[in-house]
DNA sequence: CTGCAGTGCTGCAAAAATGCACTACTGTAG
DNA sequence: CTACAGTAGTGCATTTTTGCAGCACTGCAG
């Protein structure tokens, strides 16, 4: 039960293999969605290409298409600790705001993240189920907020607050394109929190950013 | 292709039919899922009950479990119909916030509502599958606010309000002992979109309703 | 009454997903 | 070095889900 050490390997041998095989797996996932369609992918495939068994892969991912958006189980913890560090004088909102302020350059910086982007883009039936995937991460975010405002962890304003972050958050993903600069999706970011601040006004009719896209 | 005649039948006798082929899957399915609980019944078991075959149940609904949370197809269609039917003067969110308000009571006096609501109770691993079964009324509901503002359907204000809308609906569902009144859900609903309205502020310490469950 | 079009229901086969029991290897302690 | 505990990986059986193609019934037209 030691501290993590560096960067490059969290732990021993075991968990470096398990972090290849996650990869591995993955990367034939998101390889093989682009090249052919999810369709036309079989489990059966990706696990050749990764040499491992169904049921491994099963057990890394709860289904198919969870392989290719992997990256949220990653961005959950993440927020969790951004968010956990953040003032406990800053109003919740505006924590969440700077929490997702943070974490969003990296993201989007990622190779493999635009890579899945595009394949949103692609295969817009992907979506429902990128949803599901993200159920986790609202619970997540939920927690961490109880823990700020020292709210019982299933409170009513917890879950409001991450359920109504998470909305901007995947609002704004889908708002900007992918090929655009990472500012950019700062900017709307921005504007969705100071919108939701503002109590959702019903949006100028001269403002570019909300009806965007 | 002639209008739609009176309520009770929407049709001959073929549509009659489905309806209730409908039905008693889903009543199999509620029914079974109380008794016995989720994972002790087979898509087999639901469709001997209701005299069909396999092949038909997955006709009807995407998953086992789509047919518990069926009621929301019609809800969507309903809150759509709600909305639209608003004054155009009401601004964005008091229009939603009133359409749920209306659309509620006779939601929870649903018979075979509240049946599904304890099977959440009792089950809460089926709460993130009713997630996915949410991600249609997203986008029917963003798609109507789109029209009330004017906005391009999949501009970002749309999707925004639709989204913190549903995200209200579910944590007040969430929040409220299905035991007691319609009006205590609807005093959490407008304590909701109060909180929302004013910009998510964080709750006064002896505010009982966001602290609550 | 008879025939036709549409479409609901079904069986079948393949793929996706899950539970269970077992093997083998890692990391640790003696 | 050796024994042990923990757990990743696997095979197998079962269930869930999906695509496809044929059968059968409804509603309509002649």
């Amino acid at each position: 039960m030691t501290a993590q050490s560096a960067g490059t390997d969290t732990r021993g041998l075991r968990e470096r293999k398990k972090l290849e095989t996650r990869s591995a797996l993955r990367a034939a996932a998101v390889r093989m969605y682009l090249e052919r369609g999810p369709a036309a992918v079989t489990v059966q495939d990706i696990c050749e290409a990764a040499g491992v068994s169904q049921r491994t892969f099963f057990n890394y991912f709860e289904t198919k298409d969870d392989a290719v958006f992997d990256w949220d189980r990653r961005l959950a913890g993440q927020l969790v600790e951004l968010l956990t560090a953040r003032p406990a004088s800053e109003p919740p909102l505006e924590a969440v705001h700077r929490t997702l302020r943070t974490a969003l350059p990296a993201l989007v910086a990622d190779a493999g993240w635009r890579e899945r982007r595009r394949l949103l883009g692609a295969y817009p039936e992907l979506v429902p189920k990128l949803l599901h995937s993200n159920s986790h991460l609202a619970e997540a975010l939920a927690e961490a907020v109880a823990e700020r405002t020292g709210l019982p962890p299933d409170a009513l304003y917890p879950r409001l607050l991450a359920g109504a972050g998470l909305t901007v958050l995947r609002s704004s993903i889908r708002a900007w394109d992918p090929e655009s600069p990472a500012e950019d999706l700062l900017a709307v970011l921005d504007s969705c929190f100071a919108s939701l601040a503002a109590g959702l006004p019903r949006p100028e009719s001269d403002d570019p950013v909300h009806s965007a896209r």
